[in-house]
DNA sequence: TATGTGTTATATATCTAATATAACAGTTGG
DNA sequence: CCAACTGTTATATTAGATATATAACACATA
Protein backbone atom coordinates (compact mmCIF):
# COMPACT_ATOMS: atom_id res chain seq x y z
CA UNK A 1 0.00 0.00 0.00
CA UNK A 2 0.85 3.62 -0.54
CA UNK A 3 -0.17 5.18 2.74
CA UNK A 4 2.23 6.68 5.04
CA UNK A 5 1.00 7.50 8.60
CA UNK A 6 3.16 10.36 10.34
CA UNK A 7 2.08 9.62 14.10
CA UNK A 8 3.90 13.18 14.84
CA UNK A 9 1.45 14.64 12.92
CA UNK A 10 -1.15 16.60 14.82
CA UNK A 11 -3.50 15.63 12.26
CA UNK A 12 -5.39 12.38 13.09
CA UNK A 13 -4.50 9.22 12.18
CA UNK A 14 -8.14 8.51 10.57
CA UNK A 15 -8.05 11.80 8.91
CA UNK A 16 -4.62 11.21 7.62
CA UNK A 17 -5.78 7.76 5.99
CA UNK A 18 -8.66 9.34 4.75
CA UNK A 19 -6.99 12.03 2.61
CA UNK A 20 -4.35 9.39 1.49
CA UNK A 21 -7.11 7.39 0.43
CA UNK A 22 -9.12 9.85 -1.31
CA UNK A 23 -5.88 11.14 -3.43
CA UNK A 24 -5.54 7.91 -3.96
CA UNK A 25 -8.71 7.47 -5.77
CA UNK A 26 -8.05 11.25 -7.31
CA UNK A 27 -4.89 9.92 -8.83
CA UNK A 28 -6.22 6.58 -10.45
CA UNK A 29 -3.95 5.02 -8.49
CA UNK A 30 -6.77 3.33 -7.45
CA UNK A 31 -8.55 2.42 -10.17
CA UNK A 32 -13.24 2.17 -9.72
CA UNK A 33 -13.93 -1.33 -8.24
CA UNK A 34 -10.56 -1.73 -7.05
CA UNK A 35 -10.52 -3.47 -4.00
CA UNK A 36 -9.25 -1.91 -0.64
CA UNK A 37 -7.20 -3.71 2.30
CA UNK A 38 -9.33 -5.38 5.19
CA UNK A 39 -9.43 -3.16 8.00
CA UNK A 40 -7.61 -5.72 9.89
CA UNK A 41 -4.56 -6.36 7.33
CA UNK A 42 -4.26 -2.17 6.80
CA UNK A 43 -4.34 -2.13 10.42
CA UNK A 44 -1.49 -4.14 10.55
CA UNK A 45 0.15 -3.40 7.73
CA UNK A 46 0.58 0.40 9.49
CA UNK A 47 0.82 -0.72 12.93
CA UNK A 48 -2.64 0.98 14.04
CA UNK A 49 -5.57 -0.29 15.16
CA UNK A 50 -8.65 -1.28 13.43
CA UNK A 51 -11.48 0.83 14.00
CA UNK A 52 -9.14 4.14 13.23
CA UNK A 53 -8.87 1.88 9.48
CA UNK A 54 -12.58 1.57 10.03
CA UNK A 55 -13.44 4.96 10.81
CA UNK A 56 -11.60 6.16 7.97
CA UNK A 57 -13.41 3.61 5.67
CA UNK A 58 -16.85 4.70 7.35
CA UNK A 59 -16.40 8.55 6.25
CA UNK A 60 -15.06 7.20 2.82
CA UNK A 61 -18.10 5.33 2.42
CA UNK A 62 -20.32 8.07 3.92
CA UNK A 63 -19.56 10.17 1.01
CA UNK A 64 -19.82 8.01 -1.58
CA UNK A 65 -16.01 7.11 -2.44
CA UNK A 66 -16.22 3.46 -1.51
CA UNK A 67 -18.84 0.72 -1.57
CA UNK A 68 -18.40 -1.79 1.03
CA UNK A 69 -19.80 -5.05 0.99
CA UNK A 70 -20.08 -6.67 4.53
CA UNK A 71 -18.15 -9.86 4.17
CA UNK A 72 -16.24 -8.79 0.78
CA UNK A 73 -15.04 -5.90 1.86
CA UNK A 74 -14.12 -2.23 0.68
CA UNK A 75 -14.10 -1.17 -2.87
CA UNK A 76 -13.34 1.69 -4.84
CA UNK A 77 -16.64 3.44 -6.08
CA UNK A 78 -17.34 1.87 -9.74
CA UNK A 79 -20.64 3.52 -10.02
CA UNK A 80 -19.49 6.76 -10.40
CA UNK A 81 -17.85 9.60 -7.87
CA UNK A 82 -20.13 11.74 -6.05
CA UNK A 83 -20.55 14.98 -7.80
CA UNK A 84 -18.94 18.72 -6.97
CA UNK A 85 -22.68 19.59 -6.64
CA UNK A 86 -23.89 23.37 -4.88
CA UNK A 87 -24.00 21.59 -1.06
CA UNK A 88 -19.92 20.80 -1.86
CA UNK A 89 -18.82 24.22 -3.92
CA UNK A 90 -20.11 25.72 -0.83
CA UNK A 91 -18.36 23.82 2.31
CA UNK A 92 -15.56 24.14 -0.49
CA UNK A 93 -15.12 27.71 -0.66
CA UNK A 94 -16.04 27.64 3.65
CA UNK A 95 -12.67 25.84 4.08
CA UNK A 96 -10.74 28.15 1.66
CA UNK A 97 -11.84 30.98 3.13
CA UNK A 98 -9.39 31.02 6.16
CA UNK A 99 -6.35 30.42 4.41
CA UNK A 100 -7.15 33.30 1.51
CA UNK A 101 -7.92 35.70 4.67
CA UNK A 102 -4.18 34.34 5.86
CA UNK A 103 -2.81 34.47 2.68
CA UNK A 104 -3.86 38.06 1.81
CA UNK A 105 -3.13 39.06 5.39
CA UNK A 106 0.50 38.25 4.47
CA UNK A 107 0.18 40.24 1.05
CA UNK A 108 -0.12 37.90 -0.81
CA UNK A 109 -1.61 38.83 -4.70
CA UNK A 110 -4.35 37.24 -6.43
CA UNK A 111 -1.67 35.99 -8.74
CA UNK A 112 0.52 34.06 -6.11
CA UNK A 113 -2.43 32.78 -4.74
CA UNK A 114 -3.70 31.24 -7.57
CA UNK A 115 -0.59 29.82 -8.33
CA UNK A 116 -0.25 28.01 -5.65
CA UNK A 117 -4.09 26.89 -5.73
CA UNK A 118 -3.52 26.06 -9.35
CA UNK A 119 -0.34 23.59 -8.49
CA UNK A 120 -1.95 21.87 -6.08
CA UNK A 121 -4.40 20.61 -8.41
CA UNK A 122 -2.36 20.03 -11.30
CA UNK A 123 0.42 17.98 -9.33
CA UNK A 124 -2.82 15.89 -8.75
CA UNK A 125 -3.95 15.60 -11.85
CA UNK A 126 -0.86 15.48 -14.14
CA UNK A 127 -0.21 12.04 -11.39
CA UNK A 128 -3.93 10.99 -12.89
CA UNK A 129 -3.38 11.48 -16.56
CA UNK A 130 0.52 10.00 -16.51
CA UNK A 131 -1.74 6.71 -15.54
CA UNK A 132 -2.55 4.12 -18.41
CA UNK A 133 -6.91 3.13 -17.48
CA UNK B 1 -17.56 43.56 17.54
CA UNK B 2 -18.32 41.52 14.37
CA UNK B 3 -17.30 38.33 15.61
CA UNK B 4 -20.05 35.35 15.60
CA UNK B 5 -19.70 32.07 17.13
CA UNK B 6 -21.38 28.81 15.76
CA UNK B 7 -21.23 26.46 19.14
CA UNK B 8 -23.24 23.81 17.02
CA UNK B 9 -19.72 24.21 14.63
CA UNK B 10 -17.27 20.76 14.76
CA UNK B 11 -15.17 24.22 14.48
CA UNK B 12 -13.37 24.87 17.74
CA UNK B 13 -14.46 28.23 19.26
CA UNK B 14 -10.59 29.58 19.67
CA UNK B 15 -9.93 28.97 15.66
CA UNK B 16 -13.66 30.67 14.77
CA UNK B 17 -12.34 33.55 16.52
CA UNK B 18 -8.89 33.49 15.18
CA UNK B 19 -10.21 32.80 11.70
CA UNK B 20 -12.49 36.20 12.09
CA UNK B 21 -9.69 38.11 13.50
CA UNK B 22 -7.54 37.03 10.68
CA UNK B 23 -10.10 37.96 7.94
CA UNK B 24 -10.96 41.25 9.82
CA UNK B 25 -7.26 41.84 10.09
CA UNK B 26 -7.07 40.99 6.15
CA UNK B 27 -9.92 42.71 4.94
CA UNK B 28 -9.25 46.00 6.63
CA UNK B 29 -11.71 45.46 8.79
CA UNK B 30 -8.94 46.19 12.01
CA UNK B 31 -6.36 48.66 11.02
CA UNK B 32 -3.07 48.04 12.40
CA UNK B 33 -2.73 49.58 15.16
CA UNK B 34 -5.78 49.31 15.95
CA UNK B 35 -6.77 47.64 19.87
CA UNK B 36 -8.67 44.36 20.67
CA UNK B 37 -11.22 44.15 22.99
CA UNK B 38 -9.28 42.76 26.32
CA UNK B 39 -9.74 39.11 26.57
CA UNK B 40 -12.44 39.67 29.31
CA UNK B 41 -14.72 41.90 27.49
CA UNK B 42 -15.00 39.91 24.59
CA UNK B 43 -15.45 36.64 26.18
CA UNK B 44 -18.31 38.53 28.07
CA UNK B 45 -19.59 39.86 24.80
CA UNK B 46 -19.37 36.83 22.96
CA UNK B 47 -20.73 34.69 26.15
CA UNK B 48 -17.62 32.54 26.12
CA UNK B 49 -14.74 31.87 29.13
CA UNK B 50 -11.83 34.30 28.99
CA UNK B 51 -9.54 31.67 28.36
CA UNK B 52 -10.72 30.78 24.74
CA UNK B 53 -10.49 34.30 23.73
CA UNK B 54 -6.91 34.58 25.46
CA UNK B 55 -5.72 31.18 23.51
CA UNK B 56 -7.21 32.86 19.86
CA UNK B 57 -4.82 35.71 21.11
CA UNK B 58 -2.27 33.69 22.13
CA UNK B 59 -1.95 32.44 18.48
CA UNK B 60 -2.21 35.45 16.65
CA UNK B 61 0.41 36.85 18.23
CA UNK B 62 2.76 34.60 17.91
CA UNK B 63 2.18 33.90 14.36
CA UNK B 64 2.39 37.96 14.12
CA UNK B 65 -0.68 39.15 13.44
CA UNK B 66 -0.86 41.39 16.79
CA UNK B 67 0.68 42.99 19.20
CA UNK B 68 0.35 41.99 23.11
CA UNK B 69 1.48 44.94 25.40
CA UNK B 70 1.13 43.32 28.65
CA UNK B 71 -1.05 46.13 30.74
CA UNK B 72 -2.68 47.70 27.15
CA UNK B 73 -4.42 44.70 25.54
CA UNK B 74 -3.84 43.25 22.63
CA UNK B 75 -3.71 45.70 19.39
CA UNK B 76 -3.07 45.14 15.35
CA UNK B 77 0.51 44.84 14.58
CA UNK B 78 1.88 48.25 13.37
CA UNK B 79 4.83 46.97 12.15
CA UNK B 80 4.67 44.85 9.22
CA UNK B 81 2.34 41.56 8.62
CA UNK B 82 4.51 38.55 8.82
CA UNK B 83 5.23 37.78 4.97
CA UNK B 84 4.41 34.84 2.64
CA UNK B 85 7.62 32.78 2.70
CA UNK B 86 8.62 29.89 1.38
CA UNK B 87 7.52 28.41 4.53
CA UNK B 88 4.39 29.09 4.36
CA UNK B 89 3.54 29.01 1.00
CA UNK B 90 4.34 25.39 1.59
CA UNK B 91 2.42 24.95 4.71
CA UNK B 92 -0.71 26.60 2.28
CA UNK B 93 0.33 23.86 -0.27
CA UNK B 94 0.31 21.07 2.28
CA UNK B 95 -3.87 22.10 3.30
CA UNK B 96 -4.76 22.62 -0.47
CA UNK B 97 -3.87 19.34 -1.49
CA UNK B 98 -6.93 17.57 0.44
CA UNK B 99 -9.11 19.59 -0.80
CA UNK B 100 -7.90 19.79 -4.60
CA UNK B 101 -7.74 15.89 -4.10
CA UNK B 102 -11.32 16.08 -3.49
CA UNK B 103 -12.52 18.44 -5.87
CA UNK B 104 -10.68 16.22 -8.85
CA UNK B 105 -12.15 12.99 -7.31
CA UNK B 106 -15.50 14.74 -7.82
CA UNK B 107 -15.11 15.55 -11.53
CA UNK B 108 -14.53 19.19 -11.51
CA UNK B 109 -11.93 20.87 -13.78
CA UNK B 110 -9.36 22.98 -12.98
CA UNK B 111 -10.98 25.82 -13.74
CA UNK B 112 -13.61 24.84 -12.14
CA UNK B 113 -11.21 24.82 -9.19
CA UNK B 114 -9.45 27.64 -9.93
CA UNK B 115 -12.91 29.67 -10.01
CA UNK B 116 -13.40 28.62 -6.51
CA UNK B 117 -10.31 29.61 -5.45
CA UNK B 118 -10.39 32.73 -6.88
CA UNK B 119 -13.72 33.94 -5.96
CA UNK B 120 -12.20 33.30 -2.31
CA UNK B 121 -9.68 35.18 -2.00
CA UNK B 122 -11.51 38.15 -4.50
CA UNK B 123 -14.13 38.67 -1.79
CA UNK B 124 -12.12 39.25 0.68
CA UNK B 125 -9.78 41.75 -1.34
CA UNK B 126 -13.24 43.86 -2.42
CA UNK B 127 -14.04 44.18 1.30
CA UNK B 128 -10.37 45.78 1.89
CA UNK B 129 -10.35 47.96 -1.17
CA UNK B 130 -13.62 49.11 -0.29
CA UNK B 131 -12.79 50.60 2.17
CA UNK B 132 -11.11 53.90 3.29
CA UNK B 133 -7.32 53.86 4.67
C1' DT C 1 -16.77 -26.16 8.95
C1' DA C 2 -13.08 -23.04 9.38
C1' DT C 3 -11.83 -18.58 7.60
C1' DG C 4 -12.25 -13.93 6.38
C1' DT C 5 -15.38 -9.91 5.72
C1' DG C 6 -17.38 -5.57 8.17
C1' DT C 7 -19.91 -4.46 12.37
C1' DT C 8 -21.05 -3.76 17.11
C1' DA C 9 -20.15 -3.45 21.94
C1' DT C 10 -17.26 -2.43 26.15
C1' DA C 11 -13.58 -0.60 28.40
C1' DT C 12 -9.59 2.16 28.97
C1' DA C 13 -5.99 5.77 28.42
C1' DT C 14 -4.62 10.12 26.68
C1' DC C 15 -5.24 14.46 24.81
C1' DT C 16 -7.90 18.66 23.48
C1' DA C 17 -11.45 22.05 24.28
C1' DA C 18 -13.85 24.76 27.33
C1' DT C 19 -15.08 26.40 31.63
C1' DA C 20 -14.56 28.17 36.53
C1' DT C 21 -11.91 30.51 40.12
C1' DA C 22 -8.27 32.72 41.91
C1' DA C 23 -4.30 35.19 42.19
C1' DC C 24 -0.29 37.94 40.33
C1' DA C 25 2.41 41.98 38.10
C1' DG C 26 2.25 46.12 36.18
C1' DT C 27 0.07 50.35 34.28
C1' DT C 28 -3.23 54.01 34.43
C1' DG C 29 -6.92 57.29 35.86
C1' DG C 30 -9.24 59.54 39.53
C1' DC D 1 -2.15 56.51 46.89
C1' DC D 2 -5.73 53.56 45.41
C1' DA D 3 -9.03 51.35 42.68
C1' DA D 4 -9.57 49.56 38.18
C1' DC D 5 -7.98 47.50 34.24
C1' DT D 6 -4.48 44.98 31.36
C1' DG D 7 -2.47 40.07 30.12
C1' DT D 8 -0.60 36.12 32.54
C1' DT D 9 -0.23 32.07 35.36
C1' DA D 10 -1.96 28.34 38.14
C1' DT D 11 -5.24 24.72 39.48
C1' DA D 12 -9.23 22.05 38.89
C1' DT D 13 -13.08 20.08 36.54
C1' DT D 14 -16.11 18.57 32.79
C1' DA D 15 -16.97 16.88 28.27
C1' DG D 16 -15.58 15.19 24.01
C1' DA D 17 -12.29 13.32 20.51
C1' DT D 18 -8.68 10.10 19.44
C1' DA D 19 -6.73 5.72 19.70
C1' DT D 20 -6.18 1.34 21.53
C1' DA D 21 -7.49 -3.46 23.26
C1' DT D 22 -10.65 -7.44 23.36
C1' DA D 23 -14.44 -9.83 22.29
C1' DA D 24 -18.26 -11.27 19.99
C1' DC D 25 -21.67 -11.26 16.05
C1' DA D 26 -23.72 -12.08 11.19
C1' DC D 27 -22.76 -13.63 6.93
C1' DA D 28 -20.61 -15.46 2.80
C1' DT D 29 -17.45 -18.56 0.85
C1' DA D 30 -13.74 -21.85 -0.08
Amino acid sequence: MFVRIDLESDVPIYTQLTNQIMEGIATGELQPGEALPSVRSLAADLGINLHTVNKAYTILKDSGFIQIHRQKGAVVQSGGMPPADDAYKERLAEALRPMAAESLGRGMSLEDWLTICRASFEQLKAKREGRPI
